[in-house]
RNA sequence: GCAGGUAUGGUGAAAUUGGCAAACACGCCGGAUUUAGGAUCCGGUGUCGAAAGACUUGCAGGUUCAAGUCCUGUUACCUGCACCA
């Protein structure tokens, strides 16, 4: 009797939906659980088996902690908004929403066919009004308290795109979705002010269980660093300017300034300026570079000295030089710096081209071949001299720059604030209006969605304008305010938008009235354990935390930090050991492994290949191996015994696998979880027999991993109605894990001579007497000195011996 | 350049945190059954060696009765950030 996976895998997955097993209830005495696995793009490519994995992880916690007696909440939902999929519909002509719906479709039954223990009933979807609309209200709150506004600056660009991104989405100077240039282009735009929450966000991180690498790369990412804010005095002019530096102390050390090339002193003294029209062509030079172009040419520094305009050094007076050069950047700090090339590599660099002095302010390296950065005497330095502890000639040269007028100290991040408007049309429409008395004036609360008009064209206008601007009976209006006619905002909000709260509208996903009760919000939050990429780390991660704790801080959530516990899965790579892509033909469709090997097969296979949080090549030969063991469990049935308690033979290995099995999940080491179970499965054949106690805890503690084949099981033998509601995780006991005997090994100098079998519970004396009875030993220790004995119990004897 | 990580059989990987390295699985070899096998079952499989035995966790040292695990140095690869002042 072969196990017909095809039949049974249905059979179970409908009548999971039908009684609703995995419904989380808002009211219950049990303890809650909330797992939240990153909800999927709904791409037209449909799932690949990295999904699988990454939802796997977390299925099998939720399907454990159920049999556990928790009250789980495991959502999933789809992250609509997003231009491949207005890319797509720009080249075929279907509707972005005809396509996202198709897609959502798509996704569900591959979902369903894996028999994900999703609660179905709370499925979000970003782009439907009831969900949009709490996006908007978000983003208007944050206009309401400041944190969201308009300024003209550079931004990153993607000329492909036709898009303005964020820092978060043009890392390494590409395009976040098609991998282009970026380019800096001087734009109005949108921002949401991160910023302000960049200390915020960095203590939330102490409070939270993430994997330690998480937290560094949000550390990073944020990039605090402390220093001072230094005044420099124009010599030609009645102006002084601000540099931000780390390392105050070398003041002494300045022998020039350097200026970003858009920097806007250039302009207002471009009279004074003799050479303006060198500076000029610097700076149309700069501004055709791609960021990719610029940071290439790391090692040669390009630069103009400003002819005429210099400035002075406030602590010794002296008159410095002025450049601009693109090395120094506008976007952070204050788009100005003082060059101390005796102990900056960029700064000797750049002195070392253009033949300005270097003057030595810290002992210790050989100027004359590279700047020194390390540790050292002060030298050159008035007042610093002789000091050779950095935090405290910093902390002079602060009081002193403080006590004199002339800077202060201060802290400057990377992280900068989030461009958040995108010029495409299948995304949330930002909610203000541009009245010509009123300036800008927010949508009324009660007016919200603002819906998303239909188009018939969805390519984006010329000079990046948004297809929006093209609707008229969307761009006219009236003024919320005043109520003359008025203009939309055309543009709509990033992809990142909506899945920087979705978390929340799990807890209560058909409110109307709220993004979420507050008593359930109070009942379900805060996440208790998220799972996902690595990629999103410091995007969506940071993203939603930011997000968050606005919400929290205005009085909208009752928690603080959104995850406890965050975890990331590794990628699967194709089978030839190279990252899963359409392009090189090697990615694995889930739905034909379900096909040909069953979803049991493939939830155990994707879960068994190896380290969870680490990337592994897909292997069909090693999903066969996983084939067998689904069989072999269904083999079982044919050496069934009577028996209602652990016999003699199995009690042991049945303890230790289930207490493997148990603690493997929480720790998600699945693949040892596995390979725990596989062991009792050789254990159990070479016993010949399994009695019905037995079967039913094994049923038990892969039923996270294999639903379906133990739910029909459980079924035949008659062990309740269904396991999925009835079963309780089998309990183990840490004595009953120990055999009577053990075999240990004994070593004569650290070397392995010989093995006995001791009592478990020997004493030392004896279990080393018992050692020296051994003939190898005898023969072994025979005329020597033995200077050590040591035992350790359960494990070895180690006899030394001269 | 900065930060972090990884390195163990032919392959994916284990190793109670200092205590028998290679669990579990794949692959391969041999056998049984079979008209047949992408089926099943049994046995073998780190390397060298006929064997006794010796050697073995990227490389070189060190600590220890005992090191994949700790310390020092070094190499290679991976990931993230990157002219961040």
């Amino acid at each position: 009797m072969d196990y017909n996976f095809k039949q049974i895998e249905k059979k179970w997955q409908d009548k999971w939906e039908q009684a609703g097993v995995f419904h989380a209830r808002d009211n219950s005495d049990k303890p809650k659980f909330y797992a939240l696995v990153e909800f999927p793009y709904p791409s037209g490519a449909g799932m690949h088996v990295g999904h699988i994995k990454a939802y796997s992880g977390l299925e099998v916690v939720s399907r454990k902690r159920r049999l556990q007696g928790y009250n789980v909440l495991f959502p999933i939902g789809f992250d609509a908004y997003g231009l491949p999929t207005e890319n797509y519909a720009i080249k075929t002509g279907v509707h972005p929403r005809k396509v996202t719906d198709m897609n959502i479709e798509k996704f569900t039954s591959q979902l369903k066919r894996v028999g994900f223990s999703f609660d179905w009933t709370r499925v979000i979807d970003t782009t439907q009004e009831d969900y949009y609309k709490w996006t908007q209200w978000i983003f208007l709150k944050m206009f309401e308290n400041g944190l969201a506004f308009r300024d003209k600056t550079l931004v990153n660009y993607c000329p492909s795109c036709k898009v303005v991104l964020s820092n978060e989405d043009s890392q390494g100077g590409k395009c976040d979705i098609c991998h282009s240039d970026i380019v800096q282009k001087s734009k109005d735009v949108w921002y949401l002010r991160i910023t302000e929450y960049a200390d915020k966000l960095l203590e939330g991180l102490e409070e939270v269980d993430y994997l330690p690498n998480i937290k560094l790369q949000q550390e990073n990412w944020i990039g605090k660093s402390r220093g001072a804010f230094v005044t420099f005095a124009v010599n030609e002019a009645d102006e002084s300017f601000r540099i931000y530096t780390t390392r105050p102390d070398t003041l002494f050390g300045v022998t020039f300034m350097v200026m970003g090339p858009e920097h806007p002193m250039i302009d207002k003294y471009a009279g004074i300026i003799k050479n303006m029209d060198e500076v000029k062509a610097y700076r149309e030079e700069c501004a055709k570079k791609t960021e990719f172009e610029r940071t290439q040419l790391v090692k040669d520094k390009t630069g103009v000295r400003l002819e005429g305009f210099t400035a002075k050094n406030p602590v010794n007076g002296k008159d410095i030089p002025i450049y601009i050069s693109d090395y120094v950047m506008m976007g952070y700090g204050t788009g100005a710096i003082m060059a101390v090339p005796a102990h900056d590599q960029r700064d000797y660099d750049f002195a070392k081209k253009f033949g300005i002095d270097i003057i030595e302010v810290i002992k210790g390296g050989d100027i004359s071949v590279e700047a020194y950065t390390g540790d050292g005497e002060m030298v050159n330095s008035g007042f610093l001299n002789g000091m050779t502890n950095k935090k405290d000639s910093i902390a002079k040269m602060i009081d002193y720059l403080t006590e004199k007028g002339i800077g202060e100290g201060g802290v400057q991040y990377k992280m900068k604030d989030w461009a958040f408007n995108r010029q495409r049309y299948w995304g949330e429409p930002i909610p203000i209006v541009y009245c010509p008395d009123c300036g800008m004036v927010p949508v009324d609360y009660k007016d919200l969605p603002l819906k998303l008009p239909e188009v018939e064209n969805f390519e984006p206008g010329q000079d990046g304008e948004s297809p929006l601007a093209k609707i008229e009976s969307f761009v006219n209006c009236k003024c919320p305010k005043c109520g003359k006619d008025a203009k939309r905002e055309t543009d709509t909000m990033p992809q990142w938008a909506g899945s920087s709260w979705y978390f929340l509208r799990y807890i209560d996903p058909h409110n109307s009235s709220a993004l979420a009760d507050m008593d359930k919000l109070n009942y379900w939050g805060p996440v208790d354990w998220y799972n996902g990429g690595m990629e999103h780390v410091t995007r969506h991660l940071i993203y939603s935390r930011f997000w968050h704790r606005f919400l929290y801080d205005i009085g909208a959530v009752p928690f603080k930090e959104p995850y406890l516990k965050r975890t990331a899965q590794g990628l699967i790579l194709g089978p030839d050991g190279v990252k899963m892509s359409k392009s090189r033909g090697n990615v694995i469709d889930p739905n034909e492994v379900v096909d040909v090997y069953g979803a049991d097969v493939l939830r155990t296979y994707v879960l068994f290949m190896g380290d969870y949080e680490q990337a592994a090549p897909w292997s069909e030969s090693s999903v066969k191996g996983c084939k067998r063991f689904i069989d072999r469990i269904w083999k079982l049935q044919e050496m069934l015994a009577d028996g209602d308690e652990y016999s003699k033979e199995l009690s042991s290995s049945m303890h230790k696998t289930i207490k493997k099995v148990t603690e493997d999940i929480e720790s998600m080491k699945f693949n040892t979880a596995i390979a725990s179970v596989m062991t009792l499965l050789n254990t159990i054949y070479d016993n010949g027999k399994i009695n019905r106690a037995e079967l039913k805890s094994l049923l038990l503690i892969v039923n996270p991993f294999a639903p379906h084949i133990t739910e029909e099981m459980w079924e035949r033998q008659g062990f309740g109605k269904m396991l999925a509601s009835d079963g309780v995780w089998p309990e183990f006991d840490e004595e009953k894990c120990v055999d009577d005997t053990v075999e240990i090994a004994v070593q004569i100098n650290g070397k392995i001579r010989a093995k006995i079998n001791v009592a478990t519970d020997i004493s030392d004396s004896d279990a080393i007497s018992a050692a020296k009875q051994d003939e190898k030993v005898k023969a072994e220790i025979e005329g020597k000195n033995i200077i050590k004995e040591i035992y350790v119990k359960g494990r070895l004897v180690n006899i030394v011996a001269k």
